[in-house]
This record gives structure tokens, C-alpha cells and sequence, in this order.
DNA sequence: ATTGATAGCTTAATCCTTTAAGCTAAGTGA
DNA sequence: TCACTTAGCTTAAAGGATTAAGCTATCAAT
């Protein structure tokens, strides 16, 4: 049973194309359709199930009614939150999604615009790699809209949701002070992503502020290799036992140094502050529960969803706007005082 | 600077659009073109960077290259992963994915499968809702690939990959039995999906032929009222104090469950039982560790993505098949005999 | 010289909509 | 009666590919 076209339904009418597809667009009355031709053809219409071909619409109009989602690891929690968000909005505003991952490999990145370019996707979330700006910035050019998420491209006017990286990790770690933690060492990643830098700075400030020594170790992640940054995190402990608190840049640094934690039979919260960007499940149940830095995901996805849909209303009118929300510093048990009754 | 057509090109080089169309497909030498002029093609078309209109090219042929991918929920880190697998391979491939969410509700996800068809995907992941037989029967009819996922329509003839959720959860009662637990629980969703009724049968079918008592608890679950679930426990819990072990049934009922636990301050392991289907970071860090039934989501993404491949290359020689993986049983503290000793 | 085959292309229909421009009949005003 | 409006459609080009069928020049064989 092939699909029924336009055009058949306008040859059973006696109408033409014309007319059948103004009233499908509801330019019926624009266009002075007669209301008893338009209601005979809906009718047709409705009964007979005709739904009109997507890809020659597209074809013609250069609407795809697409976004395209480009997220560094759609299976990472985050993203996918986020992907979750952004689909409800989406589709309440008849946007479908087409997402892929870069993995935070610049090629891929560039693969994956081009291909989503080549799919006239009508707009673009993208959590940018490194050394993307000139993809990026051609998007721009071409007057596509484009929303950046997580991480910005600085030299680009462009717009961007994220969350506020250097103030969160300053207050954190002030909050680390506060409860009289005089070591606190940070883990994070070697990478020069501008929110692992902030996330680094802001702790550095708060140290800095407060006369306090940094320590601060710099792992490489990858995949599978769990084992290495947990001796590292091992030979740091043992290198430098003053340290009495740990602040983590990432969920799963924070969760692979948690297993060697209690691989090591250290005792959270007693024996060792913790805090944690990005919250999690975990950090919330483990006992005792862990301090974290929870991103505002809903808020930022619907800030981004918001944003693309307008750009992609009235690309003309529509002017970038950076939105920086500010993260929840979730305080728990393992960075109150319980450690001094140890 | 408007794309370049297949037109352009052709004109550009004296050329007629039919050749240049053959080149770009790769049947030059099928229709006999000149290695020289094919060479002056490829040429022109790397250094204008010409790419053709996928639109146009889908109109015509009728495929997309896109895949159409409709879980219960894509925020789920159990869907995410999935979503993570498929998207490695189909990209391989040549093909994108579209996704969706169908939040369990049997009219959304008609009008996604409804959607999907109307934007021509080549091919469908589908983990069923209730009540959707009729939407994919038709798909079916309509010789489109479609590959169930996660729960299977038993009186279809389709693919589906899935786990085993009868014999894994017969397997884990077992155990929990092997290790002297005398009265388990099991806390479940109040659902009729075929999985979770599998996994409530392989329970009694273990208390059953061990002649022990069942507890089944079937809480309703919905979004932001964990209270009321953990109400629900708490009060199995004081009215059946035998109750020596819990099964949960799906992951985010355990982790609700522990929070209760923790709360009421049972321990886990000692005074507790626990087994849990499907598995997360939280419960191997977890202290007690907390055993689990992890489905083999790799394996599981793998083979259907594979399917859908084979069924989407060669519709008419396709035949279904339904692949039923071995889930892995995952013994941690939670469920040895540790508790004996308190 | 004629036929046939083959290499190497081209022509033009087709996929299905959208939409600017045009056409016809009826009605209005002078 | 003639010129103009207006209502209510229709015509046909365009969007950018694919592909069956056809065309021409060359060469070999008879």
C-alpha cells in the first residue's frame, strides 16, 4: 500500500495540488479556499489517513524541522538528562532530534557538523571539542542557528548556556575552608576544556585567598583505565598525608577515587573531606553522603531549547545572548566537621 | 554562498547531471564513464567541496540513512548506554539516528511511530509500550525494519532482543536461597509489562521449589513520589519483621529503597538482604557493596543494531529472529552469608 | 558498404511539495 | 455597456537528486 500523495488526493477531488496544499498549511483563508472546499478536502483528507510526504516539504521549503544534538558521550547521565529535557520541548514545537557523540574528538566533531549540515538540520546544540571554532563559526556564517552547551568558544559571538564553573568551584572550596579543611587537594583532568580550567580556578582562588597550599592533581582519563588514576590518587595520599580533603572536578573521578577510598578502608567524611562537581545518586545514598556541586540541568536545558527555538523562529531579529546559571552546592556529611570527633 | 547542486557542476564542466550523478555514486565504470572524465569530476567536486542535498537524494531513492530509535525514557542511564552503543555502529555504517521517548505512555508512542514514518526512517528500535501491537503490525505490513527491544509483543512475528529476565531473576532468588535467606522479599513495579512480569515468576518460581514464603510488593511508581514508595517498604517492613532479604525489581526502586534503608537505619548485608535487577555504579561502591543483576547491555545494543543493519540491507531475504541474552549475576556483599554473624 | 556492437555519454521523467503568478466568472459602480 | 474588483481557484516552475532509455561516434566484422 504505497503512500497516497498531494496529488492524488487532489485528481479524487477534481482540485489541484495547489489548493489541496494551502489548506494543509492552513492558508486556506489567505488564500480565499471557499470554507465548504476546505472543509470537504480535510475531510478527504482525515478519512483516507493522507499524510504529506516530510522530504518533499523539506526539499522544497529547506525546513527540516530537525535539531541536531552534538554532546561529547550521549550514554554519560548528563547528556543524557539533558538529551531527555530538550526532546520534550522539542517536540511539543513539532522539532525532532538526531544526536551523536563526539567523544570529544575534534575530527568526529567536524565529521559530525558536516553530516548534520549535509541533512539540513534546521538548528545546532553542540558541546563544542577543541580547535572546533572554525566549523563552528562557518555555521554562523551561514546563518544557522547555534546554541553551545557546557562549554564556550570564546572567540565566537555566539550563544551559550552553561553554569557558572569558576564561582561554583570557588564557593565550594570556601565552603571546604569554612569547615576548617587546611589541605584540600583537587583532582581533575589534564585538559585545557575552558570549564575543567574554571572549575580549577576557582578552586585555586579560594585557596589562594585563604594562604592555603594547592595540590593539585592533573589525571588523563581513559576509558577503561580506572586503575591508573586510582594509584595516582594513591601515590598523591601517600606522597603528601597532610591532606585532609579531596575535591573532585568530575562525577566519575569522583567515583573511581571513592572505590579506592574504600578499597584503601579511608574513611570518608572522618578521615577525608569530600566534594564533588557534577551530583549523582551515588553521592547522595553513600554513606556518608557526599558533598557535590549539582549542575542546573533542567535549567539549562531549557534555557538552550528556548534559545534555539527562538533563533530558529526569527533568525534575523534574534541576537546571541551567553547565559551563565548558577550550579546548587549540595552540602552533605562528607565535608562537615564530623571529622574533628575522629 | 547558496550550496552547490548537482547542476552547477554538471554545467560547470560541460557536463550532463546524469554523469555526474553516476560518479558520485560509484558507478562510473557500470555506466561506462571515462576514468578521465571521472577523475575530473572527483576533482572538481573535492576542490568546490560539492556535497549532494541528502533531501533530494532521499526524495528520489525513498531511504533516509536514518534510524528511528524509540525507548521508554532516553534521560535513563540504561537507555543512554543502549543509545550509546547503537549510535557507534549505525554511524559506521552511514546511517544517523533520531530519537524519542515514549515516557511509557501508549499514545506517545503511536504518535512517535506515526512521526517516524512520516519522516521516512529506513528503519525502527523499539522497546514496546502496552497496547502498540496494532501501530507496529502495521510497520510491519508495511515491510519496514523493525527491531523490538527490551520487551517483546508476543503475538507478533518480529525481531527482538532482550534479556532474560525470567531465568535471571530465578537465578538471584536462588542464590539469595543458597545463602540462607529464609524470607525475601520482592518490591516491583505495579506494571504488566512482560519483563517485569518475568522477573516476579523466575522469583516465585525459586520460593516455590524451596518451599518458602513469597512477599510481593507492588508499589506504583511515579516521578518525585519516592516517598510514598519508601512508605510503602517501610510498612512491608514492620508488618512482616520476618522479612530477612529484598529483591527490587528495577534499579531506581532499589535506590530508593536504600535511601530508605539507610535512613531507618537497617543495615544492609547484616541485618538485610539485598539483590537488585539491573545494575549501577551506586551499588558496587556502595558499603556494603549490593549485588546485582546487570543486563548485558553491550551485547544486547550490539545485536540489535546488527539486526536492524542486516533486516534494513536486504528487506526480502531478512527472516526474524529473537535473541534472548544471559543477564550477568553479580554477587557482591549485600547477599552473603556476612549477615550471620551480627 | 552495411550491419552490429560497444564505449561514452545525454535526455528527460520522476520523487512530492510549495508558491508566485495568472486565469475566470461574478459582482459593482459609473 | 464598459472597466474594475474580487472571490476562488489553477498553472507551472522550482527545489536537487536518480535512473531507464536513448543517442552518437567509432570500430570490427562480413
Amino acid at each position: 500500500m504505497k503512500k497516497m500523495s498531494i496529488k492524488e488526493v487532489a485528481s479524487a477531488l477534481q482540485i489541484s495540488t495547489a489548493t489541496v496544499s494551502y489548506i494543509l498549511n492552513g492558508k486556506a483563508k489567505e488564500k480565499r479556499i471557499s470554507p465548504e472546499l476546505t472543509k470537504k478536502v480535510t475531510a478527504f483528507i482525515e478519512e483516507n489517513n493522507f499524510r504529506p510526504n516530510h522530504l518533499a516539504k523539506s526539499l522544497r521549503t529547506g525546513k527540516t524541522n530537525v535539531i541536531g544534538l552534538i554532546v561529547e558521550d550521549i550514554a554519560d547521565p548528563f547528556f543524557a538528562s539533558v538529551a531527555g529535557h530538550i526532546e520534550n520541548v522539542a517536540y511539543e514545537n513539532g522539532y525532532k532530534i538526531i544526536y551523536s557523540s563526539t567523544k570529544n574528538d575534534p575530527k568526529k566533531a567536524k565529521e559530525l557538523i558536516d553530516t548534520f549540515r549535509d541533512r539540513n538540520v534546521d538548528g545546532y546544540i553542540i558541546t563544542p571539542t577543541e580547535g572546533i571554532d572554525n566549523e563552528i563559526k562557518y555555521l554562523i556564517d551561514s546563518k544557522l542557528p547555534v546554541v553551545l552547551f557546557d562549554r564556550n568558544c570564546n572567540d565566537l559571538d555566539i550563544s551559550y548556556v552553561g553554569m557558572n564553573n569558576f564561582e561554583s568551584s570557588y564557593q565550594a572550596a570556601k565552603y571546604l575552608i569554612s569547615q576548617d579543611y587546611k589541605n584540600i587537594a583537587f583532582v581533575t583532568l589534564d585538559s585545557v576544556q575552558p570549564q575543567m580550567i574554571d572549575r580549577l580556578l576557582g578552586y585555586e582562588r579560594a585557596i589562594y585567598e585563604n594562604r592555603l597550599t594547592s595540590f593539585v592533581k592533573k589525571v588523563e582519563y581513559r576509558a577503561a583505565k580506572e586503575h591508573l588514576i586510582m594509584a595516582e590518587i594513591e601515590n598523591m595520599l601517600k606522597t603528601e598525608p597532610q591532606i585532609d580533603a579531596i575535591f573532585f572536578a568530575t562525577n566519575y573521578l569522583a567515583i573511581t577515587g571513592i572505590e579506592l577510598l574504600n578499597r584503601m578502608g579511608v574513611k570518608i567524611g572522618e578521615e577525608l573531606g569530600m566534594m564533588v562537581f557534577d551530583d549523582n545518586d551515588l553521592f547522595r545514598i553513600h554513606q556518608p553522603s557526599i558533598s557535590a556541586i549539582a549542575q542546573p540541568i533542567q535549567e539549562m536545558s531549557q534555557q538552550l531549547i528556548n534559545d534555539l527555538l527562538e533563533h530558529m523562529q526569527d533568525t534575523n531579529e534574534y541576537t546571541n545572548r551567553t547565559t551563565v546559571l548558577p550550579a546548587h552546592l549540595i552540602i552533605r556529611d562528607s565535608s562537615s566537621k564530623m571529622r574533628k570527633n575522629a
